[in-house]
DNA sequence: CCGGATTTGTCAGGTTTGTTGACAAACGTA
DNA sequence: TACGTTTGTCAACAAACCTGACAAATCCGG
């Protein structure tokens, strides 16, 4: 139930219901493809003489094509539709503090090329890399179709509305204009998101499944820091200055562990990658420098990950006690939004088997009921690839996304 | 942007694009009245004869009356639209432990007469108590106009789809089913929802402003217990089964005071109405009994103010320390969700010239960017009518809302 | 007092859709 | 080969937006 805003509405115009229809139409065909005419009016209720110029306009724009011939018991065979995929390209562009990555992926998601390059301390360099990376790698695939803009996932917050890069506190950029310099550079049109924001678009549109049927999930991430991607009703939440999601920084304890957004005990200072190797080490996280002392030991929780199952006690303990960590500030989002379902990310997410009892126990200690304490939790271990989808997501997901009006 | 559910999607007809379009008439003159029909067309961009019909089949559903002639500098004059509502009228019941209130509301949440009873200890005697009151008041104004539903609000977790109350920790009720109980016995259709949500919604649909034009805030509600009301791009936010916004049990600190809720160190464990009075007496809310020792003393926070009020440094200090706690858990929501605005209602924001500064600087302590620091918090002096006009809103905003479409 | 200018509300005709029902094409089977 | 079944298309109708024209109502200057 939303309310209409008298100042900013959507009015309907002749063509809004074919809009509707129409991407109806592409969505269902995403979804059950191979599919024919007949049976997507099926699904949509309709008489197939409805279908058909929805179809065929699609075919036009070149979001759908026509397949094979597909079986049928009795009576004529139909013409299969899937959706013009293998020749749409979009670059998706993922900067980290380690490294940053590309992929030149088509519009199923499927890759066709990676690419690695160290990121530059000075983002106009890393403007600079990308586009002489960009270019070669659509020249070297030019064959392969034509690339309909590029996906660019940052660690950090971003104004949707003017495409800056507000902060990022991991590679210290501040205000950076990374769209425009890039959409020049290219001449491509150029999304960027937020890292957290972006996984959950790559759930959501180009999952695997672990959150089909739902229309909320929450996407976390445990790495240098922690954020969540929050999706309600089908819609991605966002906030009012794109800044939603910073769960990272609710308190489990007012006077924790030092965080580095300033503050203390925030659940990230509990549960990120460098709070792990920290509890490893049993060092405190009592002030900022702390944070480079764990650092310069060159551990990682991958490190630790595998010195308990190599069954090093100390990496195991240290491991167990995040995971109660991690099910307790869980329980914020959970209170908080309730959401139908959590999805865990990051390196810890590889330590699942060892951890998910304790991350369970802890959820259940802080929720309300045992409706919200069942929350499914659902591990997606650590994978390169889903940032990377998220990017070629914030290319592909307004294609089909509804068209919105009223 | 939302992504179409393949599973659960809303095809548009024939008829869909008139129905948005007559949407967006209602509620443009529900916001602009009175208003011509010249001027909703030039508000909508359209031709005058597309507004007519709307407007004419808008008068005939009973949903908009035409008025007086208004005044024209030069031309014809126009002939003034209104939204029917002074005799079309709503009950609006608001169930809390002190006392339960009833309302008999018109369509534009004047209050026409207002009862109070003290609340049953039994689910059923409330829905007897209830039914016999109901029904006095509508023959004693059955003059002015039709009852067109009742909207009760519930101290309480609610299960929209079966209209059940799930649990109302305050009341002791588990799984009554309210809903269909005053239904049968009243023959209205009933409407129930809980208290936070209520208070945004009444804040959306029947409030002086302070929300006006954002399209996302929170209603934080202090009393005797914490929780919010949540709307984000104009959405209700709901949660998966009806359970979002139970902020009070975010943790300030994992070994806090005892909450309620079974858990420890809970934000309403340091902000609830009875905290704050225990924190005015010196006491620890260590154990579950605690509180009722607090409540035995019947004080009350109002008392505790009043006694700031009168110059009591004790009691200044209470709601000082108090709103310093509110601020640092409003940070949770603003790092988690990003709201344009916070409104703060409960007996506490009856004190709001007192506690502000350390409200604010609760909530700078813990925010992320300067911009999130900023974000606007409202108080909303405890009144019980916000109460019953989100009762009254949960039947007239149905009529209002935006068709779901796509 | 009258004609022109201006504004409002309505209406008829054109266009674009959904909707309905009919029909040819394609296919398997008796 | 005849028949039933399924698919895809098309024509006729209805419902909505859209356009442009027009009558009604009002003010104002002469």
């Amino acid at each position: 139930m939303r309310k209409i805003d008298p100042r900013n509405f959507q009015r309907a115009t002749r063509t809004t219901t074919k809009d509707i229809n129409r991407q109806i139409v592409l969505n269902l065909v995403r979804e059950y493809q191979p599919i024919s005419r007949a049976d997507l009016a099926r699904r949509m209720e309709v008489a197939r003489g409805i279908v058909t110029p929805l179809v065929n306009e699609l075919i036009e724009q070149g979001m759908l094509v026509e397949g094979a011939m597909g079986a049928s018991a009795r009576g004529r065979k139909p013409t299969l539709l899937h959706v013009r995929a293998h020749d749409r390209l979009a670059v998706a562009v993922d900067v980290r503090l380690s490294e940053t990555q590309l992929m030149l992926s088509d519009f199923s998601g499927r890759s066709l090329a990676t690419e690695f390059l160290p990121t530059p301390e000075d983002p106009d360099e890393l403007v600079l890399a990308l586009t002489v990376r960009i270019r070669r790698l659509l020249d070297a695939h030019s064959a392969a179709g034509d690339c309909e803009g590029i996906g660019l996932v940052v660690p950090g917050m971003v104004d949707r509305a003017t495409g800056r890069l507000v902060h990022a506190p991991t590679l210290g950029w501040r205000d950076v204009d990374l769209r425009a310099a890039l959409e020049t550079a290219v001449g491509l049109p150029v999304h960027i998101e937020r890292d957290a924001v972006a996984c959950a678009l790559a759930q959501m549109w180009m999952g695997q499944g672990v959150v089909q049927g739902t229309d909320s999930f929450a996407y976390v991430t445990f790495s240098d820091g922690v954020g969540a991607g929050l999706v309600m009703g089908g819609h991605v939440v966002r906030g009012h200055r794109d800044a939603a999601g910073e769960f990272g920084h609710v308190p489990l304890s007012l006077d924790g562990p030092a965080c580095l957004c300033g503050s203390r005990g925030c659940w990230e200072a509990y549960t990120s990658n460098p709070a792990v190797v920290a509890r490893y080490l049993g060092r405190e996280l009592a002030t900022r420098e702390s944070y480079a002392q764990v650092r310069e030991t060159r551990l990682t929780v991958t490190d630790v990950i595998a010195r308990a199952r190599a069954g090093d006690a100390a990496a195991r303990s240290a491991l167990e006690v995040t995971g109660r960590y991690i099910g307790l500030g869980l329980s914020a989002i959970v209170n908080g939004l309730n959401p139908a379902r959590l999805v865990v990310g990051g390196e810890i997410a590889g330590a699942w088997d060892l951890i998910r009892p304790m991350v369970l126990q802890g959820l259940a200690e802080r929720t309300l009921t045992q409706g919200t304490a069942a929350t499914p939790v659902i591990p997606e271990p650590h994978d390169p690839q889903t940032r990377l989808r998220g990017a070629a997501a914030l290319v592909i997901a307004p294609l089909f996304a509804a068209p919105n009006v009223g």
